[in-house]
DNA sequence: CACCAGGCAAGTA
DNA sequence: TACTTGCATGGT
């Protein structure tokens, strides 16, 4: 299985080439990206990072001080911009009690107690805080997504039923911990997503060709729901 | 016009 | 555990 899914991840690689993520200057940019992008295309979080950029408000400091609805006028492009103003207030907040205000600061402590605590941060979920500890703190992580679950599931790979921490179990128990396959590997789920994939559950015009004629009805890959990492 | 986009929290059953 | 709803703009 590891090698199918190395297989895999080359031929995306091949395909569409290095994707370059996360895009952002700064730790605390990919942060504020993270959140901001939820539910929303990243196109229109790019508008709202530059006008934070414009405001010099891209800085722990100066997001701390912020007034939380003015804050929400200028992220206002992301879309959900009240929620998401009083997320990026909650995260910046946890951040200055808990590390000095410094993001890179919280790669200083162990990976599995650094999820947790971001996970107790309102507006931080599993795939805010998973994509946090790979993208702006560059630990062994992977990110799994909507995009990631159909994947496994057009490929007959894994069901549909699989949680998120039983997807992410099934990459991590089968892929060599590696910050940089990582990294790549879910930004190439996501690009062929965007591309083609989106016509379940045939997969048209998707360049890998895995099952292809047999294996009709994928089940569950056994031995890996309740196996451990 | 409808529908989706790199989710999450709170509520319900 | 699994499903529903609110959050809201901008592109196709």
């Amino acid at each position: 299985m590891r090698s199918r899914l190395l297989a895999i991840f080359e031929t995306l690689l091949s395909t569409f080439g290095p994707r370059h993520w996360w895009p952002g200057e700064s730790p605390l940019e990919v942060v504020v990206g993270a959140i901001l992008t939820q539910n929303t295309a990243w196109r229109n979080v790019e508008k709202a990072i530059r006008n934070l950029k414009g405001a010099a408000l891209l800085d722990a400091m100066k997001l701390r001080e912020i007034e939380t609805e003015r804050l929400a006028g200028i992220i206002r492009p992301a879309g959900f911009y009240r929620v998401k103003a009083i997320r990026l207030k909650a995260f910046v907040d946890f951040l200055w009690e808990e590390f000095g205000g410094r993001v890179e600061d919280m790669g200083e402590i162990e990976t599995a107690e650094l999820r947790a605590r971001l996970l107790a941060v309102s507006g931080i979920g599993r795939e805010t805080a998973d994509s946090i500890l790979l993208y702006a703190l560059n630990k062994p992580v992977f990110v799994v997504d909507a995009y990631t679950v159909r994947f496994l599931r057009n490929h007959g790979i894994h069901d549909r039923t699989a949680t998120y921490d039983e997807v992410q179990r099934f990459f991590m128990g089968h892929l060599p911990a590696d910050v940089h396959l990582f990294n790549e590997f879910h930004a190439l789920i996501v690009a062929l997503g965007q591309q083609r994939c989106k016509k379940v559950p045939a997969c048209g015009g998707c360049p890998l060709e895995l099952e292809k004629g047999r294996g009709k009805r994928p089940g569950p890959v056994r031995g890996d729901r309740k196996g451990k990492a």
